[in-house]
DNA sequence: GTCCTCCAGGAAAACGTTTTGCTACCGTAC
DNA sequence: GTACGGTAGCAAAACGTTTTCCTGGAGGAC
């Protein structure tokens, strides 16, 4: 039972080496380094003694050496605004998982938007020579754009960051077809008048352009009178959702479509203070199905953003550009959306 | 406009180090080490040659190289048992936020609660010579047990996580007190049968003992049959609360604290699916007050755990040890976990 | 002129690995 | 006896910093 642990070597107690490991074999350090990488022939008898060695004193190679010589940390930066929003989270957790089987760590930033926080992240993981970043900090700043690219580290994008540098990937939810998809379904069940509540800077966006063509391919003008501007919050979203319902009756929308689940939240909030039911009288779809989206009333409709894979996706990219594996041209994935059906539409 | 950027290095282009700013500036390694690090006093005229120097070849130090030398990361490593849960992500952020200002960088290592994984970690962790952790994967085994000590770092466990080790800092919710005034709210709105739905160990947590407290300082006495055991989840509160409510109608309970809010949301479902309205028939209360607690109908009232300060407490306490301000016995902080009154109770 | 002090700064040894040559030895074939 | 090939392992040079001692010289006191 109480078998001699190795001894736990105390605060700025001085660490087993591996020299006193080969010193203590009978050995050189190379070879030691050897048996422990296997990139060299070691005679058997040999590897026994250094193992033993090893175990007896509780030796544990010194990362930061190894990766001073390597120049590889085996860690990876993930470069986000905010770990508390849970999307990024769970696409932090997608890319650990991707990478931690091949034995990378990974690192996280917060940049809470700010352009210089990003900068300086961004700095500071080449400093800390870490292995590959994601970037999952939406804005695009000029350090970014010139920035993976001129970190000499292999990089991927999340999302709409369009880096033009052709070693960097990218990795995107296929917002149109699943914004595509939502409004089509509102259409099937019989809605009329479909409204949209939009991102804080709508245009050109893949949501909104997915609305729009789903609207034309099945008849129905795409009234401007019936878009509005939210600005991603439940309060943004009520807001927004009170404009459209003080629209006159007969111009009022029947269904609509948010950008995302907190905006669509706030719209079943404002539903509700006009003692409208929903889905009946307004039905409702959003974005992202985020974990709120099965606790409203009613559960939320919802275009599934897929986080997890997302990170996954990237981690998948980022170590075969680690690896050496893959060298080429930057490479575009582009994940799908599916439409998660519940009550509100 | 185009001012010459520093040239950015390639993949694996040699980088520009100290010596060479060293030999452009025609001085010595020292030199320019001390006109970084300001440990010593160097010419002002020296600094100015030294800094343009710098500033034109673009030079950044490794900091690699600074850890090996200086035995010190700037790092820290967060071990949780799943970022993707709210509390956690908040908890980090927390920590993030606190070292950040001190140039720490933060690690985090999910472990799902699997102990051979949180070992791995330690390991890893200690391999990668970080510089503090903290350990807030709930369970202690044993290699956790003597781990932070035997790690040989500074560390600071969340929660309940009780190591002996006089040397590892604690911080923890004061759950006693938060229950206790959660039912003493309950008291306080005239509620006479006060049920618990408690965790799946609840013998002798915190937050049991606060609601027995409660009870009886106002004169009530604390049944078995009000007592039913959830599993932290929805579903679990779902059904907790079901058997609750099976009870004939005079013992039945007209108020219940949850163990934690995902537990209080499902037992509103299950109030609901009886066609009991809350917090008129029976009134509810949760623990931890995620955001989901808003979203609910009705908007949960809870006590709040203050995941945000727990972390940041955390960072401060790893701090001054980290930076050797503070070496003393192991310290606890308990903060307050306030009851958040809304709709439900 | 000698001694002491102060100021600026340099040389070189760490830190703990990995990796590139090289060597010593043994057997074997000519 | 010489040449050759193969095996097992070593010495030493990196990797890019920080830090501990030194040193060279200027100024002042005696």
């Amino acid at each position: 039972m109480s078998e001699t642990r190795p001894p736990a070597p105390g605060p700025d107690e001085p660490r087993v080496t591996l020299v006193q490991v080969a010193k203590l074999a009978g050995v050189s350090p190379t070879t030691v380094s050897h048996v422990l990488s296997g990139k060299r022939w070691v005679a058997e008898a040999t590897q026994e003694t250094v193992r033993e060695v090893i175990r007896q004193l509780g030796y544990r190679p010194n990362n930061v050496a190894r990766s001073l010589r390597t120049r590889r940390s085996r860690m990876v930066a993930v470069v986000v605004p905010d770990i508390t929003n849970p999307f990024y989270a769970v696409l932090t957790r997608g890319l650990a998982d991707a990478v931690d089987g091949a034995g990378y760590g990974s690192y996280v930033c917060n940049t809470d938007g700010v352009p210089e926080r990003e900068d300086a992240f961004l700095a500071d993981v080449r400093d800390r020579g870490v292995d590959g970043v994601v970037m999952a900090a939406g804005d695009v700043t000029a350090e970014l754009r010139t920035g993976p690219a001129g970190l000499g580290i292999p990089a991927v994008c999340v999302g709409g960051a369009l880096d033009d540098d052709p070693h960097v990937d990218l990795v995107t939810p296929d917002d149109g077809v699943g914004s595509h998809a939502a409004v089509s379904h509102l259409i099937r069940r019989g809605a009329r008048r479909i409204g949209m509540i939009e991102g804080p800077e709508a245009t050109g966006s893949a949501r909104d352009e997915g609305y729009r063509r789903a609207l034309r391919e099945h008849g129905f003008a795409v009234e401007p009178e019936l878009m509005v501007r939210g600005d991603w919050t439940r309060p943004g979203g009520r807001a927004a959702m009170h404009r459209l319902l003080a629209l006159p009756a007969e111009r009022r929308p029947d269904a609509v479509f948010c950008a995302n689940d907190l905006t669509a939240i706030g719209a079943i909030d404002a539903a509700h203070e006009r003692d409208l039911t929903v889905p009946d009288d307004v039905a409702i779809v959003g974005f992202d199905d985020v974990d709120a989206a099965t606790i409203v009333n009613p559960p939320l409709t919802t275009v599934r953003n897929p986080a997890y894979q997302t990170g996954q996706s990237a981690g998948e990219l980022l170590l075969s550009r680690m690896t050496g594996e893959y060298t080429g041209e930057g490479r575009t994935i582009v994940l799908p959306c599916p439409l998660v059906v519940r009550r509100s539409a």
